[in-house]
DNA sequence: TGAAATGTTGGGGCG
DNA sequence: ACGCCCCAACATTTC
């Protein structure tokens, strides 16, 4: 007998390899995907990650219509509008893919028993991760990993391939469609000049993962580190909103016969975003709690002025500036450099690193829950398995080693085109007559540097050393 | 998925 | 020929 099962999307923007899609498939079943922009649980996503998804609806709007379907777009909170539009439709399943922070974990479990009592089915799904957060548990602690080798060892050891499911032809509508809340206009941001480089939805993602595999992964054990190389397979923003599953990124991969070094490199950077997934699950806190109690106790410093230089772009270091600009542009950060501008602003300047953990959740349209906490307190030291406080990047020595001639750097710090070598990531150390025969005048055309690398190291070192 | 300081070695210039 | 110094190049340790 057919039945109405309402398919709750959330992160998992894609109708390929879905599989709460893929069990309310089963049968004749008719299908109500919705989604609901539930603003009271869970943390917003920023200006850009809300741009990305938003663009994102409305590819998964048009794909469902494709199948004859179309997704159902409600305001409200969660466990308000699901039991409603349950009994409103006559659904007797609602099916879902799992998220893992805890007050939406929380809120799910009480929307799952609801459901319940009202005699309607609701199952959920692990739709977004290769290994559920409490599957892979050390063989000496019985507790989750803290270290990540071990830990992407031991998934490897139980195996990353996983079954995949293609995007269905039909997808059965309901003889009568529920009301739907407009989708969201997804408004051009007038202060970005280059969104155009993205697209949004799971064509872009099977498009982004098709064009690295054959054209981009190359030697990316070592090009990764490249900012001005197209190395990196830029899934993160599709992976965030589940518009490509990991388990199809591994199984592509693997069946594009990559040279291992590469092929096994880059399936290591899904295990750190897994890595991540395991800590947010087990530290709840993850965005707000340094990992390690210890830090909490660090003298951070409060410079509005330093904070300000850092997100313009305007700290005197070239390096770190082109990448705090190409941020700001393209709502996207190459992962080096990253680095060197969150080490800047935790070593040099700093300040807490969840100031910085804010701004790019802000800006970037990959913030993702677990993966940005994770990684700021990676680079700040407090976090698992993380960068001793010692390792200060030297944005004059990151800047050679990994953009040696320039091209990155200066495709977004234009100003200071006429430099080359060492001299672009220091231009105070040029002489002045050289900096005048090009038009650069430290202070006014280009910063000067807000702070002193050595100086600055030092007093890092320092500080640190009270832990 | 560092950088800087310190230690070691070996070749060349030179008295 | 030899010792001495200098210093680049590399290795180790320290932060």
């Amino acid at each position: 007998m057919s039945q109405h099962i309402i398919v709750w999307f959330r992160q998992d923007l894609r109708l390929n390899d879905n599989p709460a899609l893929q069990s309310a498939l089963n049968g004749k079943n008719a299908v109500i995907p919705v989604f609901i922009d539930d603003n009271d649980c869970g943390r917003q996503p920023g200006i850009m990650g809300r741009w990305w998804r938003d663009k994102s609806l409305a590819q998964l709007n048009d794909a469902l219509k494709s199948c004859g379907s179309r997704l159902i777009f409600r305001k409200g909170r969660a466990q308000d509008v699901l039991p409603t539009l349950a009994k409103q439709v006559g659904a007797t399943a609602v099916y879902w893919n799992r998220q893992y922070e805890a007050d939406i974990v929380a809120r799910d479990t009480a929307i799952k028993s609801k459901l319940k009592d009202s005699g309607i089915e609701a199952e959920s799904f692990n739709g977004s991760l290769l290994f559920e957060p409490w599957e892979v548990t050390s063989k000496s602690t019985g507790g989750p990993f803290k270290v990540f080798t071990p830990f992407w060892r031991a998934c490897c050891a139980l195996g990353l391939k996983r079954g995949l499911w293609n995007v269905p032809d039909k997808i059965t509508a309901p003889a009568q469609w529920p009301q739907s809340d407009a989708l969201p206009a997804t408004a051009p941001l007038d202060h970005m000049d280059s969104l155009n480089i993205w697209q949004p939805g799971e064509d872009g993602a099977r498009d982004a993962l098709a064009l690295f595999l054959s054209e981009n992964i190359s030697g990316y054990a070592e090009r990764r580190n490249l900012p001005a190389e197209p190395a990196t397979s830029r899934l993160s923003p599709h992976l965030r909103w589940g518009e490509i599953s990991p388990a199809r990124i591994v199984a592509e991969t693997e069946a594009a016969n990559i040279k291992t070094d590469d092929g096994t490199k880059f399936l290591s950077e899904l295990g750190w975003r897994e890595f991540s997934y395991q800590l947010l699950y087990h530290n709840p806190e993850l965005a707000e709690t340094c990992l390690q109690n210890k830090f909490e106790a660090f003298p951070w410093r409060n410079d509005a002025d330093a904070f300000e230089a850092w997100k313009r772009g305007e700290t005197g270091y070239p390096i770190v500036d082109a990448g705090m600009r190409e941020l700001r542009r393209t709502g996207y950060m190459h992962n080096r450099v990253r680095m060197i501008a969150a080490s800047f602003l935790i070593k040099h300047l700093l300040i807490d690193w969840r100031e910085g953990e804010k701004w790019f959740w802000e800006c970037l349209v990959d913030a993702d829950p677990a993966n940005n906490s994770a990684s700021w307190q990676w680079v700040a030291g407090c976090g698992a398995d993380a960068a001793p406080y010692f390792r200060i990047f030297n944005p004059m020595l990151q800047g050679p080693k990994f953009d040696a001639d320039g091209i990155y750097t200066k495709t977004y710090v234009p100003e200071l085109n006429a430099l080359s070598g060492k001299t672009l990531y220091a231009p105070w150390t040029a002489k002045s007559d050289m900096l005048d025969s090009v038009a650069i005048s430290l202070g006014d055309t280009y910063p000067n540097p807000i702070v002193n690398h050595e100086a600055a190291r030092a007093r890092a070192l320092e500080s640190f050393k009270s832990l």
